[in-house]
DNA sequence: AATTAATTCTACCTTTAGGTAGAATATAAA
DNA sequence: TTTATATTCTACCTAAAGGTAGAATTAATT
């Protein structure tokens, strides 16, 4: 019942990034530092979220990532799409085929309030 | 943000035998037919549940499992505590150390709800 | 005593998330 | 034009979850 460790990563990131503002540019050293990510891991992330245009960069001597959009228009369920955490809506927490109102796993209703309350908390 | 397999699997295992009560035994055989998981995996996953004493196994030519505790006496906390999948109250949603009220990671007072609803459906 | 059908044990194999190494490329500044 | 410092790319390595194989053990039935 947890984030995957890249998308807690991904989002604290762009957390960061919008928190200090984004009238300059972030270097992956300042961040990995900031934010105690290994370098290298922090690298692999960032070119994900380049491509996947949350954030710009400026490749050169004194380049550096920037937020591509801005701060409020960046959903935690796009980032969670992009790292592959999000679970449908469907989805049953037992993992049985299919679960609906019509054929219920033993938790389906129990379930229901907590799964809708973290798809408010994402969006 | 789902459960794991095997902790799935074992809910259903001993919900099914809840179900359809504990007056028999149930072989490995039945429920991996009725459970639509690997009778490979499912006996590796019914040792656990005998080793945990969630239910009791009877060796030989008519042997099988039954539930050694009343079901009702069973909690899921149990089960994922014996499957490594709970987390603990104070786990963060974004993984960084220290998440308290004093010092919040951005998601903090959002999640707060969710999880408490998550605790009281496993208990 | 042999057979059969059940659980148990040990040891692997496979896939995926997490993470690292090192070279390549880009660009501003000296 | 060289240097320094940044991002990018490709290719691995590692640990853990998920899953399988095959032989050993147990005990009722024949």
């Amino acid at each position: 019942m947890q984030l995957h460790n890249t998308t807690q990563y991904a989002i604290r990131i762009l957390s960061y990034i919008a928190k200090n503002g984004n009238e300059r540019l972030y270097s992956a050293k300042e961040l990995a530092k900031e934010l105690n990510i290994s370098y290298k891991f922090l690298t692999k992330i960032m070119m994900k979220l380049v491509k996947a245009d949350f954030v710009n960069s400026i490749k050169g001597r004194v380049g550096g990532y920037e937020l591509k959009k801005e701060a409020k228009e960046i959903s935690m369920i796009d980032i969670l799409i992009t790292f592959d955490d999000l679970d449908s809506d469907t989805t049953c927490i037992l993992g049985i085929g299919l679960c609906d109102c019509n054929n219920k796993c033993s938790l389906h209703d129990q379930w229901l309030k907590p799964r809708d309350l973290i798809k408010k908390m994402y969006q």
